[in-house]
DNA sequence: ACCCAGGGTCATA
DNA sequence: TATGACCATGGG
């Protein structure tokens, strides 16, 4: 089964009559939640949400306290979410080049593909990462397409899921054109399904597509 | 005692 | 360009 824009956009309309609006990215400040973006890569969101209050309560979450701490300094205080030291290094990274760029609101002046790139280029942001930054903290329309995604499209039956994180990006956003907070909502509503409701209510039963929905048989 | 999570980089071939 | 090793904690 092929991505059509019908087919999800019924989808979206499905999980948002089951799960109502998610108003969703745990974070009150934009550049926690760039900090979040980098914390919860391959890990979750429990471990990222503790190393995030650890710098808070450390008075650091900051792009310039961030840029000047030490990275032995830095790797202890975000120790819990995994892979520390490696991501102490991304989340200077990500505080110089937000300086250098004068601040969200000044960065956010670039067009959406310029902003992308420059995004990409710093150490330790890929495509999804990117994604995530562009979209819950510049407002852009992305679709993230991550592993929830992935699995999700896969167990309603979609097939085939286009292989690799951009093919199906593309995929779904050449067919699902839609405004920011669309995908935003979209986005949370697919980790939501997936993760805390996807067995006690399969989606399948409720969105009249006839998908092959494979939620419950893990 | 395993297994893996809302990735990304780097070294090989 | 395409794989694979590596990072590393906390929860199941």
């Amino acid at each position: 089964m092929r991505f059509t824009r019908g087919r999800l956009a019924r989808l979206y309309a499905a999980l948002h009559r089951l799960h109502g609006p998610r108003h969703w990215w745990p974070a009150d400040k934009p550049f926690e939640m760039m900090v979040g973006a980098v914390l919860v890569q391959n890990t979750r969101w429990h471990n990222a949400t503790r190393a995030i209050a650890a710098l808070k309560q450390a008075n650091c979450l900051t792009p310039t306290k961030v840029a000047g701490s030490s990275l032995p300094t830095l790797a202890k205080l975000i120790r819990s979410s995994g892979t520390h030291r490696v991501k102490a290094k991304r989340l200077k990274a990500l505080s110089r080049w937000l300086l250098e760029r004068g601040g969200v609101a000044r960065a956010g002046r670039l067009p959406t593909d310029e902003l992308r790139r420059s995004l990409l280029a710093v150490h330790g942001v890929g495509p999804e990462t990117a994604d995530c930054i562009l979209l819950y903290v510049f407002g852009r329309p992305m679709f993230v397409a991550d592993a929830y995604a992935r699995r999700f499209f896969s167990r309603y039956g979609f097939d085939p899921v286009p292989d690799g994180y951009e093919p199906l990006r593309q995929a779904v956003e050449s067919v699902f054109v839609a405004e920011a907070p669309v995908f935003n909502e979209f986005h949370a509503l697919i980790v939501w399904h997936s993760k805390e409701l996807c067995l006690a209510k399969p989606l399948c039963e409720r969105c009249g597509l006839r998908l092959s929905c494979a939620y419950g048989s893990r």
